[in-house]
DNA sequence: GTGAATGCAAACTCTTTGCATGACT
DNA sequence: AGTCATGCAAAGAGTTTGCATTCAC
């Protein structure tokens, strides 16, 4: 599977987001740049903290925009572990995704794919009523080093 | 595959309420009566207005705390199909589960279950570091009605 | 110059907690 | 009688919205 490079999606993103009449801001720009960097998903107030840290005051307000038009432009994809947080994460233009376990005690995130799974998802997809449009697996389990 | 009766539900409920050494009250037995009659989940809100619409005035805060007892014990299934509410319902003591589809535009929720996407999760589980100890899948796509 | 993007603060929703009252064993 | 369960209200956490200002085009 080639995966493309992490910087790519900031490219798409922005391309995207000037393609659907979106003009460029500081604070959106910052949270891009933020998500390109990272492996795995964050919650609106990690990118807020995170920012914060790097210097860049950007308001959570603009956090919450940021995420919502790249939402509904499906350039992130949307996690949900319980726990009452949202995550986000970039969406590869690729359409390649994984999906992610989360640790029962110290509530990390982890990233895993695996291909039968998928074939497995898009077996029962077809078989239902409804048009299956996206999914979403959560495992739950201690991590390693909780164990 | 024995499906067991729903009722049987509610009576095991019970049954692990006292062992665990707890006392019955009028609003959880409200909460556990609603539960056993649903086929598929609920929010803590949905239960409450439900509840009040029977003349049961039950407070919110004891179906939140009747859900986290349950939860403690391992009666019910948290489920968290984003938009920020959580939903519950009954788990079965056969240990038999189903997975939900989110229907985009409505909301509405819908259970299905397959024994090949179950066999997938498994063998995934063996694969990682993480001890697994359960999972959950959430589709999302328009449903029949909203085609 | 116009309108979108931003930031602050207030509003909202869902959930949890403190505390006094009432109910179960 | 002693505790636990309940309900109300207040507190918290996460997210959204209103509005004036700033910035991109």
């Amino acid at each position: 599977m080639a995966t493309a490079p992490k910087s790519a999606w900031a490219q798409h993103t922005r391309t995207t987001l000037e393609a659907a009449g979106h003009r460029s801001g500081a604070a959106r720009d910052a949270v891009i740049e933020l998500l390109a960097r990272q492996d795995c998903c964050l919650s609106a107030k990690e990118i807020a903290d995170q920012l914060a840290g790097e210097g860049a005051g950007v308001g959570i307000a603009s956090v919450y925009r940021a995420l919502e038009t790249f939402d509904e432009l499906g350039l992130v994809q949307r996690l949900d572990a319980g726990e009452g947080v949202v995550r986000y994460e970039p969406a590869l233009p690729g359409g390649e995704h994984h999906h992610h376990i989360v640790c029962d005690r110290c509530g990390r995130v982890t990233a895993f794919a695996d291909e039968a799974l998928e074939r497995a998802i898009d077996r029962v997809s077809k078989r239902l009523d409804h048009t299956v449009a996206g999914h979403d697996v959560v495992l739950r389990g201690a991590c390693p080093r909780c164990h």
